[in-house]
DNA sequence: TTGGAAAATTGAACACTGTTTAATATTTTT
DNA sequence: AAAAATATTAAACAGTGTTCAATTTTCCAA
């Protein structure tokens, strides 16, 4: 019985060759302009063969696209073991964009490119999905523990992952013409760190009864 | 003479209906899908003659590009007799966002759409250019009098325009899956509010020595 | 008004694209 | 070794952007 599972892992080995080429071809040159004929040619075969493997290029995309999202939920794992929230909620701003930085065309594919997408435009976004979920609960928490000044989550969420998104997808577009290109990366971690400092809640003097009251009696 | 000018004439026509049609086409259909020959098609011209008007494919969207800009750049007008710089800041966060959710496909094609241009890149980037300009000399306004408690103006800018970016970027590219459809645009708005307070000075106290005081006696 | 020059328009051609399918080649099973 | 199942291919279809020789239309001078 073991032909069937050599024949299993051929075809795993094909699927994966397909992806790898046409991964690298997405990236490198958009998705317009990669072809089935070129991934084909490529990977030695004629073009017909890719549809026994793929039922068609959104289909190549979208799996990728499913690998790509997996990639970033492992980096996210990084934060896990942080115990103060707020400084969760900070790390993951950073390794999201650090993520957007290292892997610029990657994000390009994963947040900006082909958008019209024919079909399975629903399954597609459950990924988009999960890493929404996963910050909106710690946005959640630090509202709870009043580590940020906000109140209403979702629109916290919203404005934290559109920041950090607008921040590097301009990049990514090239829309930073008007910056020197060596200063970029760091200005936009500085932005960072600017939209973190003002959403963070305001220090509570320790012993005040004035609930507006701010950096008083610091004793220093 | 005037045959001159009736061919200038009925020659800037026949680049107008080519812009109608074409635009109409990227907005519905997106780039890819938008082909001259539909284009031809639709004016009852062959082909051919839409080379005489436009270089390329891309030189009829470059137009419709610059176009958009000039529309975009109108509505900022607005804001011009607004005396407060901050409160001229917040409401051009609120027209650019308005802009975009009133004509999302029009701010795809101007942000989003067609990322890999072949030629004319830096040309057609210098609207965006004008844009963060414009925004980046209010940012600075709002820093020299301290009124966000931002130091860095192209950070600060940065922040802004990523933000508000993000926010309709997300939303106009169908990203906002998990939030009632009718919710998110009043969520986008509230985002933004949430944002300007953010970043906006805290009060000072008003008989105090501080030497960051600002808007004392101003009698009344 | 007519003839020739200039300009505008066309349709065919070229080299591509995604996708389908009938024919062929290979591999597995009987 | 024959039959069945599977894999691969080449050709075809309808589409794409773009170019160009041939044709039609428009213009202006004789």
């Amino acid at each position: 019985m073991g032909i069937k599972d050599r024949k299993e892992r051929d075809r795993q080995e094909m699927r994966d060759n397909i992806l790898e080429v046409a991964s690298n071809m997405f990236l490198e040159e958009g998705y317009d302009k990669t072809s089935i004929r070129n991934i084909a040619d490529k990977i030695e075969y004629s073009a017909g063969t890719i549809y026994q493997y793929f039922k068609d290029k959104d289909d190549i995309f979208l799996t990728i696209h499913r690998q790509a999202f997996d990639k970033l939920f492992t980096h996210f794992n990084q934060i896990a073991q942080i115990e103060d929230c707020f400084e969760r909620l900070y790390r993951l701003g950073y390794i999201y964009i650090k993520f957007a930085l290292e892997n610029p065309k990657l994000y390009d594919l994963m947040f900006i490119m082909h958008a019209p997408m024919n079909a399975l435009k629903d399954e597609l976004w459950d990924c988009g999905h999960s890493s929404f979920d996963f910050l909106y609960d710690l946005v959640q928490e630090c509202i709870e523990k009043k580590r940020i000044k906000m109140h209403d989550t979702q629109a916290t969420t919203m404005l934290i992952w559109a920041t950090v998104h607008g921040l590097v997808s301009l990049h990514i577009r090239n829309r930073y013409k008007m910056i020197e290109t060596e200063r970029i990366e760091q200005i936009i971690m500085q932005a960072l760190d600017e939209m973190m400092e003002a959403i963070k809640s305001p220090p509570v003097p320790e012993g005040g009864a004035n609930p507006n009251m701010q950096e008083v009696d610091k004793n220093f």
